[in-house]
DNA sequence: CTGTTAGCGCCTTCAC
DNA sequence: GTGAAGGCGCTAACAG
């Protein structure tokens, strides 16, 4: 904050009218005598004056902030979420304030309590693992997405998980897969255990035996939950990841096996992350495409800042078939 | 902004004091009796009272508030140095304001002015490609990363570029390659066109002509780059690509083409983003390393709100040796 | 149409 | 130690 930051009396004084006035123009609130809007005008541009948020803000009694949680700036799949949120906002005069959870659940509350305290007028929450209780002292319109939260003024954008990692998995049997394995997490909202559910259900309708490992939707902890898998079961053909993340990890240590991919073991991740379609082979994933899911919720969350009641339509979640899977034979 | 917001006369009133006795416990601004402390928490703890940043900020004159510019939320290589930079300011009353330029120069010149108007202490700038004379009006110190900005109240933390790509290219060189093609960007910072030169200043000193072609940064962008490079050069054996992202577009080329990394060609790039590690083969890269940034960058912050001169000791550029290179005979 | 008067929620003198 | 005032920059009635 400088002291150089003119304010709308000096305006006032410098275009020969009242500061209500100036804040007449500035906002649209009433009509302004021609003559007068062109002198504040110009007195605007003469003193290179921006009004102060801050200030707008306590005397409007709103914020104009939206809170979005996310777990982490760094992430390549809630990344390009919060970008795509972001672009959408800035057609509106709403601002996001981002602020990461870092995992945490304690950091989550935190943010909560930072949003809470910068009183925001709605809060996103992406990938979060948020009791509903929490949200109560908000006060202010929750949108979830990653986990499924109910309750009053709480709406969840909810992608039917179980049912794409089940399919996901039915693809990988019906290429003659047997030894299906899942790295699933203990980390993460809902939708990671979704997906292992999912996965659960496939193997039992084969009347196959599930095979699960567990990482932290990272690369190393892919990498790492990949080698307990062969340690395991060494004769797994096939790896559905919980996420894409965890997917490259887990090819790293197959190539460093020499395990080539889709020839001895066949990948399937989850996201779709903008490098999914990269990776060598490029990796057959199940898609949340980031954009469509920035503007659901982006849609949203405007609906809501109007007063309105948001529609949350589901995005299918599609397979998008690469190269990372084989056919084997039965 | 909810009206159920208690405010410090309720606090004050139910604790049977003034609103400055209130002000004053939660700021230790003065000594007050351990009695009125006592009720001051209590009718605090009672009401779920939170001091509310906006009319702090308005009646100290500050806010409390740095922004920080980068391009793109979804970045692997900005995105993780925003949360480092987020991380370390969470133990200080400063909080960031992130803000995407999209990578476009009028998105940089609107953020900045976001941030003047929303009256920011400071301004992080991370990749951007902004005049001197742009910040300026901004009235409040820079720091800036990715660009050498210069200037009253602007502190920039500078890498050596120049000599990393330098030093890449004559790492290609060393190994026996003569046909080494750069995927240089006209988007990007300052460093981008670092990094062409000291490819370019590598190829002449060996004598070698430089085969120069353009992405975006992104993958696709150095898919389509490489596209070209083997359409114009199809003898290139080594490739250095200005960075990571491309690299790896690059690779996706390379592969569908048939050609093999390392055995047919060998790729270099630039950034170390978390997934360099992880690609097909490990991709060799110069470093940047996220997390000392954001280190570097928070510390100079830090300094620079309270006054003191930031120290911005630069951070050594290294090669990261993986697989993607191999040794040619000449 | 436009100026005056009150605040928004909090902090900071200034007296007591 | 503590309360009463005044003000941060702006908007919102309220009178003309």
């Amino acid at each position: 904050m400088t002291r150089t930051h003119p304010t709308i009396a000096e305006v006032a004084r410098r275009a020969g009218v009242s500061p209500a006035t100036v804040s007449r123009v500035l906002n649209g609130t009433a009509r302004v005598s021609r003559e007068k809007v062109r002198a504040v005008l110009q007195a605007i541009e003469e003193l290179g004056y921006t009004p102060s948020p801050l200030a707008q803000s306590l005397a409007k009694g709103r914020s104009y902030a939206v809170g979005i949680l996310l777990p982490d700036f760094g992430s390549p799949f809630y990344g390009p979420i919060l970008e795509a949120i972001t672009l959408e906002l800035e057609a509106t005069p709403f601002r996001p304030i981002a602020v990461p959870g870092h995992w945490s659940l304690v950091r989550e509350l935190e943010a909560l309590d930072f949003l809470r305290g910068h009183r925001v007028e709605a809060v996103v929450l992406l990938g979060t693992s948020l009791e509903e209780s929490a949200l109560k002292p908000l006060g202010v319109p929750v949108l979830a997405f990653g986990q499924a939260l109910t309750g009053p003024q709480t709406w969840s954008l909810v992608l039917d998980n179980r049912e794409a990692a089940h399919r996901a998995t039915r693809y990988l049997l019906e290429k003659g897969h047997r030894h299906i394995a899942h790295i699933s997490s203990h980390r993460g909202g809902a939708d990671v255990r979704e997906r292992l559910q999912g996965y659960r259900r496939a193997m039992r309708e084969a009347g196959l035996a599930p095979r699960v490992v567990f990482g932290n939707l990272q690369e190393d902890g892919g990498y790492e939950a990949t080698k307990e898998l062969f340690a395991r079961f060494p004769d797994t053909t096939a790896i559905f990841a919980a996420n894409d993340q965890t997917a490259i990890g887990a090819r790293l240590y197959l190539y460093e096996k020499g395990l080539r991919v889709p020839e001895d073991v066949s990948l399937v991740g989850f996201d779709d992350i903008p490098l999914a379609a990269y990776q060598i082979p490029p990796l057959t994933t199940v898609r949340q495409p980031a954009r469509e899911i920035g503007h659901a919720l982006a849609q949203a969350l405007k609906a809501l800042l109007e007063g309105e009641v948001p529609t949350l339509f589901p995005i299918p979640l599609q397979l998008v078939e690469r190269y990372s899977v084989r056919e084997v034979g039965t």
